[in-house]
DNA sequence: ATGCTAACCTGCGCGC
DNA sequence: TGCGCGCAGGTTAGCA
């Protein structure tokens, strides 16, 4: 998925084209995503009209004066702003059309995405949520606190909703790169100086990949249809049995939960 | 409480 | 050309 970066150039790309549009008709063509698009959503959506594009973690919000529309998306999801209606592809499964004409496009082909509708801020899926990686919030102090005792390994730790979130296997592994940490050491036995650093890093990474537009690899485009730039400047992630940028070492992939962890076994420690 | 695994779904690249 | 396998940007539920 779209991690951190692409849900947040995905935000920025499309709320010029939407802000003060009225809804006109909501078009589902397939509900079942991660969980079901409510039924409701059309006549709760019809009528009402944007008035900012949000975001909280990988959530985007489209708020309108009546509530909002939430929206994930999963691994492959992406949104598109069309000037006119275009028939749809394979995977588009929800149109959002407005009275000018023009809709934004929801197009998902492994549906691990979702659209929900919110009354008010509350929601079961945002409670629990970490603190915003870019906000002040998030800093090595806070990683050190809530590591103390943890047996999981740094990554997975980093990646976990709980502790912050929109930290994803791309940039998790990019960050801890570039902090000199093994992505295997547990958790608990990191330095605070090292969590400083490795909070420094994070924040960077993701700074600087919002700033590329994010990184494309398969389905992930901007709102306009073009890619992110920012696997031009990846230094681990997919470059397995590559040699480090650095150090010029093999560098080496393991797997840590399920997903796929390449490192560098000189540089990190 | 913490941590691991399977599950959700489609597409693609690879070896045979 | 086709088939089966493993893998892919996420996250939750369920079980040890």
């Amino acid at each position: 998925m779209p991690e951190l970066p692409e849900v947040e150039t995905t935000r920025r790309g499309i709320e010029p084209h939407l802000v003060g549009k009225r809804v006109a008709d909501v078009l589902v063509r397939q509900p079942a995503l991660r969980w079901s698009v409510p039924g409701e959503l059309k006549p709760l959506l019809c009528g009402s009209r944007i008035v900012s594009v949000s975001r909280r973690a990988k959530y985007l919000f489209l708020e309108t004066d009546t509530g909002k529309v939430m929206i994930h998306l999963g691994m492959s999801g992406s949104l598109g702003v069309l000037k006119g209606y275009v028939a749809p592809g394979k995977h588009d499964h929800l149109d959002i059309v407005f009275a000018d004409g023009s809709l934004l496009r929801f197009r998902d082909p492994r549906r691990f995405g979702s659209v929900l509708w919110l009354e008010g801020d509350d929601h079961a899926l945002l409670r629990n949520l970490g603190p915003e990686p870019l906000s002040n919030e998030f800093s090595g102090r806070h990683l050190h606190v809530l590591s103390r005792r943890r047996k999981a390994a740094v990554k997975p730790f980093i990646m976990n909703s709980r502790i912050v979130v929109g930290v994803g296997n791309i940039y998790a592994s990019e960050a801890l790169y570039f902090a000199g940490i093994r992505p295997g050491r547990a958790a608990g036995r990191i330095s605070r100086p090292r969590y400083d650093h490795l909070a420094d890093t994070i924040k960077g990474v993701l700074s600087r990949a919002i700033e590329a537009g994010g990184t494309t690899l398969r389905d992930y485009v901007r709102e306009d249809g073009s890619p992110g730039y920012f696997s031009q400047e990846l230094m681990v992630y997919g470059r397995a049995k590559q040699p480090c940028r650095f150090c010029q070492k093999m560098l080496k992939e393991i797997r840590q939960a399920g997903r796929s962890t390449v490192f560098c076994p000189t540089c990190q420690r």
